[in-house]
DNA sequence: TTGAAAGCGCTACCAT
DNA sequence: ATGGTAGCGCTTTCAA
């Protein structure tokens, strides 16, 4: 007389009704599904019978309530709509996809204080990990908010104070970087601009390779850095006010895609070719490196590798957690005719 | 003697180690900390305070499966990648994360078998109602999939059979395509290309849009239309393909933006000049557009409100179930200097 | 106003 | 090999 089973809100079968139909116990059902050994054949099928039937399909919130554990992710990002960033969650996402993960994708918008909110939603929904790739290393409120977390954490091409848990996957910015600004020295620039975004990793990095560059060169140090957002908006400023400068440097380079927009404005309204009277060096590639004439030199690196490496350490932790791991990836700049000799003026004279 | 309540699988506080701390009983506290009226003052400050004291967080699974509701939607997109549908994800989120909703965002990398399995996954995790931007229309396994979801779903710029009780948001293709044609033919070009991706909504809006312009200039139709997907590679090849007819067409619409790139290496390789030797028009602005030089004209919309106004709508039938409903959103034409007059050639003598 | 208890759908333990 | 049952953390009657 138990015939019947509701099973879930909207009127899906739950198990017991599987058990029903297949005139077996709810233990079995579970045993069955979940794929542990133990069972009849004559069993196996009913249950197969009766739950194909049925069309059911686990809760996941039950399961998850269970088995403590969702298999299901959080992901926190600063700006899905930046391309790199909307990359590097593709790779991730496909990673954890493949491995029967869900990922609940948050965007902050670039406000710290919403990084800390939708952190703590997220471990309210009990994801078995985060990946995060925040607007800052140092609000106060997120890393309070990171402390309580118990799950593994990835953080992307950020770098949090030690006290924090975390795995990190990081970009080796220090070598496109050091690479670019090396050949911009050796092209005869003496002068560099180098525009930043707020004080994260890989504006540190970057600056310390154009640093360095300088210095393993034999050169002196002549560097102007312009820091800022990384929004078209602050390229724009920052060339402008390079350029009105009375030694303007001579190239420069911009250290995110978001930057190039605007510089390109500034240019433009100058009425400078690049690779003549300017040089300019990007980083990550976008379609407008490739397209605008002349292409823009640009800092390259894998986003979508980005992305599937942190998904990969985050599981690898999800299944045995282990000690702080960090992963480094590669960055490599790739030469294009936005960057020419310096033209000979008296920034750029012999010394 | 109940003193302890371990709580969650990390050792988080459960609902009884509140209770035990406040003294009060376990139905008290959902209470006080659901917000539900008819709590005294004093036993509300006590709950209050033993929460706070705890760090208490609710589980959202119990929640949800008591409730059976999750506050959760599914997003399915087929290329997270896509600038454009970044956007989309990106106003949809702050809407739905503003209402208290979290995002389970999968992507399904065009692949329609995989869209019809992330479907089933999102049920799996109880989702409130699912928003769905897929590569196809009519993929069987799909459109199963879709028949068996209780919750609301929300259609983006697609159009499935009536049988699926979906709403839609969809763009206005027909009015900017069709603005952007007209403007062509009014500046004396006659023969026109079209380059489609699959047989979906948008494609065969940008078709008539496009046969509709000829007709409502009392024109003979001269429309060539390419179709592929919507790959930089696919916008190459129909570029390289188009021109190399005996009459290629003297202006060439786009009908998305991935094919810019394509058609710009063709264009490029072939040395011809914007806005003189062939008139250019992309779809949907990417900085690319903009910054090309000369700039591409481009049929604009808004993404990211086509975004928030597919999670309104979700949102609203979440709330109340309704009637099937569709939202069209406009889109329009921007001129730029890769649309000029049509080169007096044979094929567009005046006739 | 408050709390005990049932039960959401499932898994895992423990009998049988 | 199989199934009954406890219980995951919570909400929601229902009684007190």
């Amino acid at each position: 007389m138990s015939e019947n089973a509701p099973g879930d809100p909207k009127g899906r079968p739950g198990i017991k009704a599987v058990a029903a139909l297949a005139g077996v116990g709810i233990a079995s059902v579970s045993r069955v599904l979940s794929g542990q050994p133990g069972s009849s054949p004559q069993l196996t099928q009913r249950v197969l019978d009766a739950a194909r039937a049925l069309g059911y399909t686990p809760n996941a919130l039950a399961q998850g309530l269970r088995r403590r554990a969702t298999r299901s992710i959080g992901f926190v990002v600063s700006d899905i709509t930046n391309p790199l960033i909307a990359s590097i969650v593709g790779g991730a996402e496909s990673v954890l996809s493949v491995a029967g993960f869900s990922v609940l994708l948050t965007n902050s918008g670039g406000v710290p204080s919403i990084d800390a909110e939708r952190i703590e939603v997220l471990m309210q929904r009990q994801v078995d990990g985060l990946i995060l790739l925040p607007a800052l290393e140092d609000d106060a409120a997120t890393l309070a908010a990171l402390r309580n977390v118990k799950s593994p954490i990835v953080v992307i091409d950020r770098s949090f104070p030690d006290d924090i848990p975390a795995h990190y996957v990081l970009s080796d910015h220090y070598q496109g970087i050091g690479a670019a600004a090396r050949h911009l020295l050796e092209s005869g620039h003496r002068r560099l601009g180098l525009v930043v975004g707020r004080d994260v990793r890989p504006t540190r990095e970057r600056i310390r390779a154009m640093q360095d560059a300088f210095d393993s060169l034999g050169l002196k140090r002549d560097l102007i850095v312009h820091r800022g957002t990384l929004s078209p908006e602050h390229g724009k400023a920052a060339l402008e006010e390079m350029l009105a400068q009375k030694r303007p440097p001579s190239a420069i380079v911009l250290g995110g895609n978001q930057l190039l927009e605007g510089a390109l404005s500034a240019v433009h309204r100058r009425g400078l070719k690049l690779g003549v009277d300017l040089s300019l060096v990007s980083c990550d590639d976008v379609p407008l490196c490739r397209f605008h004439q002349p292409a823009i030199a640009t800092v390259m690196r894998d986003a979508s590798l980005l992305g599937a490496r942190a998904a990969q350490l985050l599981l690898a932790h999800i299944e045995a957690p282990g000690e702080p791991e960090t992963v480094s990836l590669p960055t490599w700049f790739e030469l294009r005719e936005s960057c020419g000799a310096a033209p000979v003026t008296s920034a750029n004279a012999s010394g």
